[in-house]
DNA sequence: GTAATACTTGACAGAAACAGTAGGGTATTA
DNA sequence: TAATACCCTACTGTTTCTGTCAAGTATTAC
């Protein structure tokens, strides 16, 4: 149950590969396609809707190819995923679109909005930089990664919680 | 994105009202689609898998219906949906059947992995008992729900945690 | 200016999952 | 024996997913 879509999946880990090249090397295509084994037409639709989004950068001609738009630790997960999937929406009466005449009187409606409110969360905490660096998993060991959190748009804090399995 | 199914969703509320009888009255599945706006048709399907997986007993004939298997405090919302919809897996790479060669140099997998984790910690926190008392939403405004935790299969603390937004 | 590189865009199609219906069968009770 | 209520399998239309394809535009190198 709850499958990522495979938009989602390749996005991610195609913004992995950009990140790489960040802030001076833009990396092809075809760069990112042998190296996620994703095929290049695939890509180009994917990569396509997170420039739109304005997450990444296209330069065309010989050496060009794609870079950030921002810097790693400014991206997160959540919002390459919104971008390629929707907002996370565990049932069609939570969709911003959907709604639903029972919502009022249902059991359940507030149990999914939570759940649904803290993987959003939980994503939002865990950035390309994080997955450059691997630190999000050393966390859940109980190690501070960082003496003084910079960024103040993007708490690690709220990731540091849940990995604490 | 991370869409529930109908399933999942039907299957979790038509469990509320088998709760609500517990442990005396049967409850049928006309009762349950009436209340709950799932075709019978629908419900018996559902049913028919929660049953099978020894969440609920069934009795035939007039006066007849469902009943709970055991007590709401010892049933999760994690049961009922790993019964509808099979485990968390938020990749193929993830799936007990799936499976992938790329695991080990793959970024993204414990991550995926870690996400779906807290997920199915979370959702095994929630039992029907709280659904009927509606106290696991209590909890993220910082009051304490019981005195004396009894169940020890099932912790409340996790949820606390994940609640408190 | 021409060729090669690389991104851009929209349409389309096969496959899989989903959501739900249909119809007949079995057990129990009154 | 009639009515109630669960049991079981198959099937089908719809939607979503997972890509492919083909033609076009911009940039660079020579
Ligand atoms: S059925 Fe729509 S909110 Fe529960
Ligand atoms: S691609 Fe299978 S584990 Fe990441």
């Amino acid at each position: 149950m709850l499958r990522l879509s495979t938009k989602g999946q390749y996005g991610v880990r195609a913004m992995y590969e950009i990140a790489r090249g960040y802030p001076e090397t833009p990396i092809t295509i075809k760069e990112i396609s042998e190296r996620q084994d994703v095929s290049v037409a695939y890509l180009e639709q994917i990569l396509n809707r997170l420039r739109k989004a304005g997450l990444i950068r296209s330069i065309k001609g010989p050496g060009g190819g794609y870079i950030l738009d921002k810097s790693p630790e400014n991206i997160s997960i959540a919002s390459i995923l919104n971008e390629l999937e929707g907002p996370v929406a565990l049932t069609s009466c939570l969709d911003p679109e959907g709604g639903c005449v029972r919502v009022d009187s249902c059991v359940t409606h507030l149990l999914w909005k939570a759940l649904g409110e803290q993987v959003e969360a939980f994503l939002r905490t865990i950035t390309l930089k994080n997955l450059i660096t691997g630190d999000f998993l050393k966390v859940s060991k109980g190690q501070s990664v960082r003496a003084k959190p910079k960024s103040q748009s993007i708490k690690e804090s709220k990731a540091m919680t849940l990995l604490k399995l």
